[in-house]
DNA sequence: CTCATATATTGATGATTATCAATATCAGGG
DNA sequence: CCCTGATATTGATAATCATCAATATATGAG
């Protein structure tokens, strides 16, 4: 039920993948599959595009249930797996929620591709 | 029916992203959220990381099987997927397929995440 | 041509997912 | 306390997807 680390190092016993990385285990293969998973949807990819577009770097749900032609609930729904995944921050300021880009997240994603 | 150029120019009327990307509109979300749709399954993301790690650069199907626990046909599914992103290289040599990483498409796909 | 082998395609099935409508929670104002 | 507005959760439904069994295609050997 809560966020998983799933960007954080990983802890399947092996630290750091030693360099010379000879291939992917299945452990390995299904925690990295999981950002890919959360970026594998046009929405979604447009809600990360927004925030990261936006001024304060961070915008709430009221700001992006126009642009996309979906539902708040979808969007919420969206957003709350982008924060799953360890590429948004969400912090509730009153009435609000504000989400923001997690710093270095996106880089460390694409890191991801290059050490397959 | 044949593989989807979508790592290519975008084409879609706008050259290049003009630098200052305001936000990602839907059609160009749709074709970025492909590739990484390709890249949101474990097994892909194994079949990725084999053919890269392999002395020659190229893996058969029959060198793939093995790794991961699924049947021929899935495989070949899987990789079909691969090179429909525009990720894999497939080349037939007798009654062999070889599949090989398309140079530089991992590292266009990790800018992708750095023009979101 | 016939056979054996490697890969691809088809069709079906169970699992996952995106979306919405309805409802719940939660904070602030009166 | 009650109301209003913002966001989250639940339940249902349609679509997409991963997988397999069966079959098809294609290539080289004999």
């Amino acid at each position: 039920m809560n966020a998983l680390p799933i960007l954080e190092p990983t802890m399947d016993g092996t630290c750091c993948s030693p360099s010379g990385t000879p291939a992917l285990g299945a452990e390995e293969a299904k925690q990295k599959a999981l950002v890919f998973k959360a970026l594998a949807d046009p929405n979604r990819l447009r809600l990360l595009s927004i925030v990261k577009a936006g001024e304060s770097g961070e915008a709430c749900v009221c700001d992006l249930t126009g642009p996309l032609d979906l539902g708040q609930p979808t969007i919420s729904h969206h957003l709350k797996i982008l924060v799953e995944a360890g590429l948004l921050h969400r912090e509730k300021r009153g009435t609000w929620a504000y989400y923001s880009l997690v710093p270095g997240a996106l880089e460390e994603t694409a890191g991801l591709l290059a050490t397959l």
